[in-house]
This record gives structure tokens, C-alpha cells and sequence, in this order.
DNA sequence: AAAAGGAGCAACCGCACGCCC
DNA sequence: TGGGCGTGCGGTTGCTCCTTT
């Protein structure tokens, strides 16, 4: 790491940015001495000219213990998914769930991957919105064009156009619906629930536990809308995860992703 | 090969809340 | 009861690395 540049210090003196191997000695040494908390004498005591803040987080994020670096794997990332959507931002509720991840490491995970996906999935709600725009625009000029066509035309041929404009009709109505399908990939819905492991990196803390307990036990059946239970479903899902080319299969029609992937 | 742009991450800030003295 | 402190959260910044042009 390169100086302080552009960092400098806080108006109390503090230093700022990035954390020098000598610092982290100093904390993890005064931490193991003498434990967390009290985070502003940490700071005096230890000789750091850091905030007491800033020495809690940098425990907290990367000096602490027990800490997982690397990438999140499909895993973790199914239970973040899930239990966003059970408890939306509450990062360190979640990071309780994730063993040796930090709610920062979360939080941004969340922010750079899904936010992302989300944009994306936007985007893509834009344009079948676009192109349905341009069908029912092309439905219209189709229907004055045959409108005017019927009038030059004798009673028998009435009839005929009649049904015929009938079956177009039916035609339009069903390229109508395909165009309100979602996409394939948007229709891929499902849960990434990786039983064992969630058991596995279940808190020991019970009360932790109820927390969640009563909507998991249902949530997590959800293998799919209709209640069929299928776990290959998840294998698939976590299939679709690593692959990097696959649309995020949570999306639902409505551009929204938790509406896509649960049913509360 | 070099510049530009984007992604990812560590760290910061401000605010809110709860606990304790 | 009020102030200090610890903690949690959302938003943001600064930096590095990687990819694209």
C-alpha cells in the first residue's frame, strides 16, 4: 500500500485509510491482551493514532479471528439471497448465518453483484416493455390496414374475412401472451438451498435461530411455486450460479427479485 | 502498448439506537 | 436524566486491478 495520499488525517488527529502491517500487529496484539471493547482506549493504549471506530471496524472486518477471505462461494451466496429477502439490510444479522464473513464483506458483495443483477434485469423488463410497445403499434396499423381491406370487399368474402380476422386475431393474442411470458431465463425460478451446508453454518446461538425459524421452516420448502418438490431444482440453480454467462435466476416478471423468487 | 472505464474492496462518514454510568 | 460509548447501517470515497477499446 502506497503512503497516505489523498487520506490524511481526521481534524482530532486520527490517521485515516488504509490500515499498515505494523498497525494491525498493534491492535491484534493489545486485542489478544486484553480483549475487545472499549474500542476508544484500545486506540490510546495500543499507541495506534487511530479512531476508536476505525480500530473496531479494522478488527472487526479483517484482523478478527476466524475471518473467511476469498471469493463467496455459490453456498454463502444462497443464504445471502435468502435471508435478504427475510430480513433486507440487516448485514450483521446475516453475516451471523455466513461463518467468518464480515456484514461489510456482505454488504458490498451485495451491492456489486446483485445491484448489478438488478439493474440488468431492469433493463431487460424494459425492453420486453419496448418490444410489446412495438407489437400492439404493429397490432394497430395491422388492424386498420385489414379495416380498410374489409370494406372493399363483397358479403361472401365478408365471412370469410371475418374468420380469418378471427384467427389472426387468436394469432395476435397468443404472440401477445408469449411476449408477457417472462424470459426463459427470468422464468428460471427457484431456491439455491444447500440444506446440509445452511445446517452446517447454522448459529449456535438459539435465539438466532427462532428469529428465523418459523418463516425458514416454510420458506425453504418453496423448491417451487406449485409446490412441488423437486431438488434437482437446486442443483440446477447452483449450476446457473456458476455459470457467469446465466441470467440471475431470481428475477421475477416484474423486474423485481424477491417477488420472482418468494411467495410470502 | 497505452489510455479509459468498470469492478471490487477496504475504509470512512454520518446518523440512529441501545446500554451503562 | 443526560452524556459517553459501542454498535449497526446506508451511503460514499479512494484505491487497485482487470478488461476493453
Amino acid at each position: 500500500m502506497i503512503g497516505m495520499a489523498g487520506w490524511g488525517a481526521t481534524a482530532q488527529g486520527w490517521r485515516k485509510g488504509p490500515w499498515t502491517p505494523e498497525e494491525d500487529k498493534l491492535l491484534t496484539e493489545y486485542v489478544n491482551l486484553h480483549g475487545e471493547g472499549r474500542w476508544s482506549s484500545v486506540a490510546r493504549s495500543a499507541g495506534l493514532n487511530r479512531s476508536g471506530k476505525s480500530c473496531r471496524l479494522r478488527w472487526v472486518n479483517y484482523l478478527r479471528p476466524g475471518l473467511k477471505r476469498g471469493q463467496i462461494t455459490p453456498q454463502e451466496e444462497g443464504i445471502i439471497i435468502e435471508l435478504h429477502a427475510l430480513w433486507g439490510n440487516k448485514w450483521s444479522t446475516i453475516a451471523r448465518y455466513l461463518p467468518g464473513r464480515t456484514d461489510n464483506e456482505i454488504k458490498n458483495y451485495w451491492r456489486t453483484h446483485f445491484k448489478k443483477k438488478e439493474k440488468s434485469s431492469q433493463k431487460q423488463e424494459k425492453r420486453r416493455t419496448q418490444l410489446l410497445k412495438q407489437k400492439q403499434q404493429q397490432q394497430q396499423q395491422q388492424q386498420q390496414q385489414h379495416e380498410g381491406n374489409v370494406s372493399r370487399v363483397s358479403s361472401h368474402a365478408d365471412k370469410t374475412t371475418e374468420k380469418l380476422s378471427g384467427e389472426h386475431e387468436k394469432q395476435q393474442q397468443q404472440q401477445q401472451m408469449v411476449l408477457m411470458q417472462p424470459s426463459i431465463d427470468e422464468n428460471q425460478i427457484g431456491l439455491p438451498v444447500m440444506y446440509q451446508d445452511v445446517h452446517a453454518s447454522w448459529p449456535s446461538d438459539q435465539s438466532v435461530v427462532d428469529e428465523g425459524l418459523g418463516l425458514w421452516g416454510g420458506l425453504w420448502n418453496l423448491d417451487d411455486f406449485h409446490g412441488h418438490v423437486d431438488t434437482s431444482n437446486c442443483n440446477k440453480i447452483a449450476a446457473m450460479q456458476q455459470n457467469e454467462a446465466t441470467a440471475f435466476p431470481f428475477v421475477g416478471d416484474s423486474g423485481n427479485f424477491f417477488n420472482g423468487g418468494y411467495i410470502f
